[in-house]
DNA sequence: TGGTTATAGTAAAACGTTTTACTACACCAA
DNA sequence: TTGGTGTAGTAAAACGTTTTACTATAACCA
């Protein structure tokens, strides 16, 4: 059982390809078709069930009303869940998406980024990691539009949506020196991006400026694809060795981890200890006590990665890029 | 700067495109290519960086290397993991899987299934919904392999890989019935599919066997779209009303849901109320006490599905349908 | 009347591949 | 010399669209 082709429907309709092609495509009014043929052919599109070969339109136009998006892991809550609603706001909008994970690999990364290219989508969300800069470069000298979004790479002039993260950091640990925290920890990771150094920045600064000291020792930076159990490791050795009473958790899932130790080594969160975990997560309301997060806003976001994409697809003209940095929101649980 | 094609490279190298083409597709030897132009030949495409489009190809050969994965909701983490395990295992095996959520609409069901048909997607991976039957079949027809997992279609024969839902919900029933529980709820959702019905069919059987009475009162059936609100005040009204002393949820987001009830009516989770969610879930092994839970096999389900898939790809006649029931696992914390 | 314009539509090229059927030549055996 | 076989390679069709440039007829008008 093969399917129709275009041919098809004009045979069936006694018109040439053209015609039906202007058809399908809604040009029929401006080619001047009249509009007899246009609902002989409609009809015969509807009941024979005819859809457009897309491979064959692609390989013609050039385009694909596909969206590639590339993030670090799917399997992540928060990608999972940005990654749904960009999904559901540009399938609203007639645009596909296919995503993809990195894994913190630049190698899959740029395998990923040339699947798409010869795949045709016509633009990229991304969330990228160091060491692929070049390629972004290229697809922008390739004039696709391509929003970064999460991470920002700092040498690649392009559109890009995050939140901020220097403040929300700053904020976090505002909020600890107001409850009288001294020695504040910091639990992060060691990928090379700006978002992450942001948040370390952000946890400097407001040690800084609170008067307190910044120490090395209570700052714990985890090798980025280690094994859990490794990771566990150094956060029950930092928290058994150092005197803490708060501690910030640069991601959710580090922050996941930070949480077991805590129950393993039966340390009670509470006035004596305080945690905030940045990425809000379902563990974290249902967690006793609850967990103090950041929360990014993903409405938000994924609106705005939208919105900027889709002015780039309709423009004729090569916008300027935007940096879009959008507040976080400290949500104090007990 | 225009892509290279298979033109510029035969230019480039003074031979025709049915050589250079041969010899990308590793019929050189077998063509009868000499050595030397293969040589040559492959150190252009190398120099120049060329890449074959996959438009073209997919519309010349009528496959795409791409395999459609459809699922109720990709942030689900259920979903989002066995989508990330997929991925990896088909990458791996020079696929790529391309996915879209369902939100349990038949509509958006069917549109992605034409979306990836008019895109020529190699194979189908689906947890489908009912309703969606017909589209199912046609798939069949058309003679692409087609692999079910999580939820069944009674009345499609085709391949499906998934727990073992009776079962898994009879042990749990069991497991509470030994530590004497007399009043066992159950929560779950009204979708129509096997494998919900399987895990109710396996309580109230485990009930009956235990020689307790199956009450419709002690059993919820939550809507499966609703806002989070409507039923988290359903599940409230249920432990507030009803003489219970132990609950299994149906699923891990009902779970989470009824967690939250229990915080906010301040009861306890230990020898007078017990609780059973099936499938896994970060927040079950952080939550005091653990959250006991009933766990699939995403690892094994995943490489089952991967594998009846590439038999299927790679064999000339059409394989007999195989449905693959893994055992779930019990996990019991405190 | 002839020239312009509008209406209604079509033929054919192009997108970049894969693949079938072919050519051209050399070599060897009978 | 003929014919067969192997080697090395190529021309051209085909996949299913979109789009450009074209034709043919009717309508209008001065």
């Amino acid at each position: 059982m093969k399917a129709l082709s275009i041919k098809d429907i004009a045979i069936k309709a006694n018109v040439s390809i053209t015609t039906v092609s202007f058809i399908i495509n809604g040009k029929a009014k401006e080619k001047s078709i009249s509009e007899a043929v246009i609902e002989k052919v409609e009809k015969i599109i509807k009941e024979s069930g005819y859809k457009p070969n897309q491979i064959a339109r692609s390989l013609r136009t050039g385009n694909s009303n596909i969206i590639g998006l590339i993030v670090e892991d799917i399997s992540n809550s928060f990608f999972a869940k940005i990654a749904r609603l960009i999904e559901d706001k540009a399938y609203k909008r007639g645009y596909k998406i296919i995503y993809s994970s990195t894994e913190n690999s630049v190698e899959k990364a740029q395998e990923l980024i040339n699947m798409f290219k010869t795949r045709k989508v016509d633009a990229y969300i991304i969330s990228p990691i160091k060491g692929i800069e070049e390629d972004i470069r290229m697809l922008l000298s390739d004039d696709k539009p391509v929003i970064l979004f999460d991470r920002n790479l700092a040498d690649v002039n392009v559109n890009y949506v995050g939140a901020n993260h220097f403040n929300a950091s700053y904020q976090s640990i505002e909020s600890f020196v107001e409850q009288g925290k001294k020695n504040i920890a910091l639990v992060t990771t060691d990928i090379d991006v700006e978002q992450i150094t942001e948040r370390f920045d952000g946890y400097k600064k407001a040690l800084l400026d609170s008067g307190l000291a910044y120490s090395e020792e209570l700052v714990l930076k985890i090798h980025f694809n280690q094994d859990e159990e490794t990771t566990i490791n150094q956060i029950k050795n930092l928290f058994n060795n150092q005197k803490i009473d708060a501690v910030l958790f640069a991601t959710n899932y580090l922050a996941i981890s930070g949480l077991k130790v805590l129950k393993q080594i039966k340390k009670e969160i509470g006035s004596e200890f305080s945690v905030i975990a940045y990425d809000d997560h379902e563990a974290f309301e249902l967690h006793t006590p609850g967990i103090s997060t950041i929360q990014q806003p993903l409405e938000d976001i994924a609106e705005t990665v939208i919105k900027l994409l889709l002015n780039q697809l309709s423009s004729k003209t090569k916008l300027p890029n935007q940096q879009v940095i959008i507040p976080a929101k400290l949500i104090i649980r007990d």
